[in-house]
RNA sequence: GGUGCCAUAGCUCAGUUGGUAGAGCAAAGGACUGAAAAUCCUUGUGUCACUGGUUCGAUUCCCGUUGGCACCA
């Protein structure tokens, strides 16, 4: 019945979770899906911590550095493309397996479980969507929620306009209320999933990052942060390690604070993973070791253990 | 050495015309269905630098001490 076997090696950031995944890749003789939605744009690898030149040569990895930051992207367009990848994955490897290494939590339960189908918002839409949000205020996209989608108010969250903006862009493009279109069912998988976490003691952890940070700065974040800074609106850029660098770039910040704030803020990021894997009745935790491959690929099943 | 300014939450700072204090960030906890390293919510936190004085009452006013900053020498 299963088609194939995809372990999913997770966890927050800077726990280890590269040189993990692709020790076990190696040893299944299998490829990686990244499930990183920053990993994944071809002009940041150093701010993102992205496998390095000889950890892509050493397994061949897929959804690294093949988007640039100002194409569009989103985790239902990853689940599409990884769902429809994981076959030729399985056939290429002999114990029909992947593995699949990301902390990206949406990313995640994108291809474990599936996001419900819903219409790709259109320009058009978006703009409309926007342009009324700017005129008439949030009251006003409230107020035409109210109007197609009253359910959604009751669940939602008044004071998240990003979510209330959404809502009513699906509306609008489907034509149908947003609630209607989350079913909040699970999306039955052909192939068999094994989640692994890592995880480490919090101050560990902490110590890490903040050695990866200055690793980081080390490697010229600052020559990858000022050669997107001219792009600094796109969402994809909206992300911890350049923020910082721009307020940095735009004097608003010195150098060493904006590198202390990437510390500070890649911790919270790492908490905020942390709490939403914590959900996760499905994942089997580990902590990053010499032998953690072997741990997981006895997890994986029989036909996997060494 | 002189003069002026400053000292309040872990950090940056606001404030109290005298009735023991509040923002942002951090922290802790939480949410999350096509932007998710995003976006959003909840909750603390204090010898108000130290000493003395005035006062029913001082973190607030006054004297001094210590530390910092600026200017003048």
């Amino acid at each position: 019945m299963t088609e194939g076997t995809l372990i999913v090696i997770t966890g927050p950031t800077g726990v280890g979770k590269t040189a993990t995944a692709i020790e076990v890749a190696r040893r299944l003789e299998c490829e990686i899906i990244s499930a990183d939605s920053r990993q994944i744009f071809k002009e940041i690898p150093i701010g993102t911590a992205a496998p390095s030149a000889e950890e892509l040569q050493a397994v061949r990895h897929h959804f690294v550095g093949i988007k640039s930051v100002a194409d569009y992207y989103s985790a239902a367009q990853f689940e599409q493309e990884a769902i429809d990848l994981l076959p030729q994955l399985f056939d290429r490897s002999p114990r029909r397996c992947a593995v699949m290494c990301g902390g990206s939590m949406m990313y995640v339960d994108a291809v474990c479980r599936g996001i419900d189908p819903m219409p790709t918002i259109s320009p058009e839409v978006r703009q409309r969507v926007m342009q009324l949000r700017d005129e008439c205020g949030i009251k006003a996209i409230v107020a035409q929620l109210e109007l197609l989608d009253p359910d959604y108010l009751k669940i939602a969250d008044p004071a998240n306009h990003k979510r209330l903006l959404h809502a009513l862009e699906v509306c609008y493009q489907a034509r149908r209320p947003y609630t209607e279109l989350r079913t909040g069912q699970a999306k039955q998988r052909t192939f068999k999933i094994v989640k692994i976490g890592l995880a480490l003691p919090r101050e560990e952890l902490f110590a890490r990052i903040n050695r990866r940070v200055d690793a980081m700065v080390e490697a010229g974040l600052e020559h990858e942060a000022r050669a997107v800074y001219p792009l600094r609106h796109l969402n994809a850029l909206n992300t911890v390690g350049f923020k910082e660098m721009f307020a940095y770039f735009d004097g608003t910040m010195d150098r060493s604070t904006a590198i202390e704030r990437i510390k500070k803020h890649t911790r919270v990021y790492a908490k905020q993973q942390l709490r939403w894997f914590a959900k996760d009745p499905d994942m089997a935790w580990l902590s990053p070791a010499a032998d953690t491959p072997s741990q997981i690929l006895e997890r994986a099943g029989d036909d996997f253990g060494e």
